[in-house]
DNA sequence: CCATGGCTTTGCAACGATGCAATCGCTTTC
DNA sequence: GAAAGCGATTGCATCGTTGCAAAGCCATGG
């Protein structure tokens, strides 16, 4: 018998009739405020464990005229680099008394169209992207303005973002490869690269072009998408046998990394004597000796603290004025996957 | 020009007094109510979209009683089993307007504690537990009768839970061994084990048993975590080099697997020539070569689907009584790691 | 003996949307 | 010409909390 009516969560207006005071200070007491009489307290809060009464936030929220819920838009769960920083988004602003929502997209519009919708009838306090594919939408229109956002390990000129220099990423892969020995460099990246993509890729060409190189640019879903050069489509055992083959290979991520890699057992290429592949992200599978990657790793604790702070800090106003981009440093792992030139 | 009131969202009220018509009005065409005039109909949504009105999420679930959010509450995000499964579960819930919320317990009890409360404060409609850690909590007493509960991959008597036949599992396991001609038997599991874990631990151990043999039984929590055999800390050195070491490994999932794989490797132990390990789960990673995992497959499509159907049946009305098990099928797939012992 | 002041406690009007009952126009029918 | 009928629209109370202004209580001091 801990509710009154039949099931439904107790109310302050319960609480009060049971502890004989009126619902202003019941409420007074739930969010502790000080001007309520030590013996009234003890009697609310006893009246409180009775009825197990929770204050219901709908209505709080609803008075306050905003939730206080973090929306966490993620293109992809799957890979665990977002669900583990996703994680961490929730476990961060539920020390600031948050909650998350969350939605994963994988690339389609509407879904994240459906999601953010969602996410702004529920008046979420502010919005968190991961990984975010920057393609021509009106959520900016939408968002902007009405709610702060954040993008983190993903960078949007119209809102706070965090990201690694993913440029410099990119330059330190290509200078590794090129200090090994390489000449014959290649890219691997998504068909729908994001502006992180973008910026990788510009580090290492740019690195490469310091020493004369222009690597070949490839883009490939892995595991099973079609592999593209310039628009071309082609496959890999031509990409990796054929003339002029690259023997040093950037992965745009560790788990493209990781299946470039399967597609270089089944293809009987020895890596890293034929071939050498380096990734980025640093996952936990990386380490492993089966794998044993060569990557460009990020903090994503980092990445998430510093995003989480600019989010907050938005929302409860502390800063104000154009958006800004938070770098984080990025850090050459080298392991075994990169080696000299055979 | 889009809000009236300096950057608040637009309230119904905000759109009546444009489109000159009653709240009430309004209110009926964005619910779709058939008694609205065309014209009216049209002026209204006009006035809509100029406003850029959505309704506000917050005071509907308030009139209403509850707020149309689905709580995930998982252990082990980093997991991508269960991050995949996450995300599942989010896709599955919106088809049916439904927000999801989710907290990442990593085992730790205040935080679950502090998630579960922010979600019962918020109302959500139902809560989704993924691997779930059965310890003695007040949980059951907390959600239970006041809102539904699904687990998923997870059993718990209480409440509705979606499974696969774990044990069945553990069996198909321990005679697939078996029948390689394994009869030195070994079982790897965390040093907490949930319900799922104890089923498949009960499987392996019977059909064991069938056979006459007596399999080991290890606690390990990958990758760093001690070793223990029947409460005594140990090594892996010991355990698979020591005399009588098994030649057969049952790991209770993919990534415990997949982080023994590589403790082998760490000490030239060849699998599946010294040593065959299977693990569970069927995670994306176990069909790479490098890894090549013999693993029991469950699909976590299914998983997913059936848990929503039956959470939003119990929260919908339509299914009512007691707790109910749903039981989807699993089955082995044979890979490289599992051998003839050498 | 009443006024003054410090503590406590309470009443009341919001917050935005809903859904029912009531009302408003306007046409039709006797 | 008035009543009935009908579709379209509106008023109003409500959901559970909050925060402020107002009131209550009690003891002290003039």
């Amino acid at each position: 018998m801990t509710t009154d009516r039949a099931g439904r969560p107790a109310t302050l207006g319960d609480v009060a009739s049971l502890a004989l005071v009126s619902p202003s200070t019941v409420s007074n007491v739930v969010r502790g405020s000080d001007v309520v009489a030590p013996r009234t307290r003890r009697r609310v809060l006893a009246a409180i464990e009775q009825l197990a009464y929770r204050p219901n936030a709908l209505a709080r929220q609803l008075l306050q005229g905003r939730a206080t819920t973090i929306g966490v838009i993620a293109r992809d769960l799957a890979n665990p680099f977002f669900a583990e920083m996703a994680a961490l988004v929730q476990r961060e602003v539920a020390r600031f008394g948050f909650a998350a929502m969350f939605c994963a997209t994988e690339g389609d519009d509407e879904r994240e169209e459906q999601a953010i919708g969602l996410m702004l009838e529920n008046r979420v306090s502010g919005l968190v992207f991961l990984s975010y594919l920057g393609r021509p939408s009106d959520v900016e229109k939408r968002i902007n303005g009405q709610i702060p956002a954040v993008f983190v390990a993903a960078e949007e000129p119209w809102a706070d973002s965090v990201t690694v220099d993913e440029r410099r990423g990119g330059e330190l892969v290509a200078r590794h490869l090129i200090e090994l020995g390489h000449s014959r460099l290649a890219f691997v990246g998504p068909q729908q690269p994001d502006r992180a993509d973008a910026r990788r890729l510009e580090g290492f060409l740019r690195a490469a072009a310091d020493s004369r190189l222009r690597p070949t640019v490839i883009s490939w879903d892995p595991p099973g998408g079609v592999v593209t050069v310039g628009g071309a489509i082609t496959d890999w055992r031509t990409v990796l046998r054929g003339p002029g083959a690259a023997t040093g290979i950037f992965a745009d991520n560790d788990f493209a990394a990781i299946d470039l890699l399967d597609v270089a057992d089944a293809l009987e290429i020895r890596v890293p004597g034929d071939l050498s592949i380096v990734g980025f992200d640093d996952v936990d599978m990386a380490r492993l000796r089966r794998i044993n990657l060569t990557t460009v790793s990020q903090s994503r604790e980092a990445l998430v603290r510093l995003g989480v702070e600019a989010l907050l800090g938005r929302i409860e106003g502390r800063i104000v004025g154009d958006p800004h981009l938070t770098l984080a440093s990025v850090a050459l792992k080298v392991r075994g996957s990169s080696g000299p030139p055979g």
